[in-house]
This record gives structure tokens, sequence and C-alpha cells, in this order.
DNA sequence: ATATAGAATGAGAATCGTTACAGATTTGTT
DNA sequence: AACAAATCTGTAACGATTCTCATTCTATAT
């Protein structure tokens, strides 16, 4: 098992929150940053096989938010995991409503920029300090069409 | 109980699909529209009573979900319902990272036009055919602050 | 190296939100 | 009123997730 830059970030960070980074971390760690965009646990129990049990994974999946490496996304009552955007960069998602799959895309800097703008603007005029933003784009992905 | 405006637009849309606009729907209608944001069923619940049934509940507001009436967000592994945007108007939605409340802003046409603009880049750039988006925008609300 | 304490694990039971089922009721039509 | 279709409702079933607790592992002190 090599210890990538992924594993020293992570770990890094997991020892701030003063747990380990074990093997059943460690192989979640690594199916996330193997997929494109949030799976499920049941989703990741495919990927990881019975190296980690389920109860397992879930209970490893919360701690992983609690620490902030990973995110969930929720739709279609399941929740899916990726990668925190400070270890997978910042993205925006396309729902599709048809089969529920969560694709991640990276835009442009130059759309970013607008979208910045856009989210500038409403913190002016609302009493909320936006601190980060996500576009959700719902339609059909490509399989469904 | 009247017949509101709110009502004639429902049942209309409901003739569409062939389903009646009967009380127990109207009971729904009604509490979903005399509160600010989505409810969960068991919220619902609460306000409408025993009038209508838990299990009703769920299959009414799967019905007013299949007519396009009502549209479902998922948080936490619950699903809570709000008006559709055809009649409660298209909204963006402000995430509070603190307290989890999500709270629906209508932002400036001059604003959506662009946020639709760059919605479009995007649907060009992948291979998914947008129809509809939401920018959440997560960050501290005014309560929280 | 070994002992020890705390962290982490794993199998199964329990819980939660939600859906499916089936019999009873209501509605619109004739 | 009589009928067929739509709707309703209590209960059972279901899947996703959380909890429990006995066991195993790991880091550290000795």
């Amino acid at each position: 098992m090599p210890t990538t830059n992924l594993d020293r970030r992570v770990e890094a960070r997991l020892a701030e929150h003063e747990v380990r980074y074990t093997s059943g971390r460690k192989a979640v760690i690594q199916a996330l940053s193997e997929v494109e965009g949030p799976r499920s646990a049941a989703e990741l129990s495919e990927i990881v096989g019975d190296s980690v049990p389920l109860s397992s994974l879930y209970r490893t999946l919360a701690v992983l938010e609690d620490a902030g490496v990973v995110a969930p996304h929720f739709s279609k009552n399941l929740a899916r995991y990726e990668l925190a955007e400070w270890l997978a960069g910042h993205h925006h998602h396309l729902v599709c409503i048809d089969c529920g799959t969560i694709d991640d895309i990276a835009i442009p800097e130059t759309l970013e920029v607008r979208v910045e703008e856009i989210v500038t603007a409403i913190g002016d005029i609302s009493k909320f300090r936006a601190s980060n933003h996500a576009l959700e784009v719902e339609g059909t992905c490509a399989r469904c069409a």
C-alpha cells in the first residue's frame, strides 16, 4: 500500500483531529480518489469489497466527514460522499434527474470568476456571509439522454 | 375551505395529469403555501394534523411531485418539499453551515440572466442537457453570525 | 520487547424515513 | 340508486443508516 501525496494530506488533517489514518480509512479515501463524482456507501462498498464491512464503512465516512476530509451530498434519500474541495479542487455538480447520478464539473476560470461575482452580489443583498458555493445543474446525463 | 388562486392553478395542473384535487391534497398545498422553506413529511404532518394520516401524506406528496406541483429537496437523509418553482418562483438557496437551515433567495433579473448564461455555457462544454439549476451558497446565516 | 490504555473494528440488532399492500371508502357517471 | 374507478388508510415491509458491545489493534510508556 503506497503512501501517496493525497494520503499525506489526509493523514495530516486527521492528525489535527486526533484520529488515526487506518487502512480502512485509507481504502475509502483511495476509492473516492479513483472515481469521478460523489458515491453512496453502497457504491463505495462495491469498490472496497470485504476489506471494509458496511458498518465500518458508515463509521469511517462519519469520521472523515467530521474531519472535513469528505463532504456529503444528498439526493433521492441517500447520501453520496466525495473528497472535500481542498483535496479535490473546486467544482460544480451535474445532477441527473433520471438516475440520480451526480457528476463533478470544473469550469473554466473565466466562468468561475463570473459565478463568484454573482455569489458576492448575493452576499451583498442578503444578510448571509457566503463562504463557498456550488452551482447545481439539473438535467439529463449522457447515459440517460 | 375557500378556494384560492393558488388552488385554482394547482387544480388545473392536476387535471392535466388526470388526478383529483381532494381535500387532503388541498391541505398539504395549503400547509406548504404558509411556510417559508422546504418541509419534511414529518413537519408537514405536524401542520396538517390527523386530517391527513402519514401514509396518505407520503402518497399525496408523491402524487403532487409527479404532477410537478411540489419539488423535493434532500438534506441529511430526508426529503423536504416545497411548491414547485412555477408556483413559488425561481430561487436559489442559502445553506447555513452552522445550523443547516436552508433559506430560499430570489435574485434580481440581471443576476439571474448571468446565471443562466453560465449554465448554458456548462451545457455546451459537457454532454449534459440542463433543464434547471440552483446556486447553492454556503455560509453563515444572520442568526448564526 | 511487553504491558497497558485508548482507539478502532465488525457482526448483528435496532431505528428511521419511506414505500408497498390490501381492504374500505369516496367520487363521478349513468 | 348502482357501478367502476380513484382515493384513502392502517399495517407490514423495506432499505439506508446508526447503535451496541465484545473483540482487535496501535501507540506509548516501561
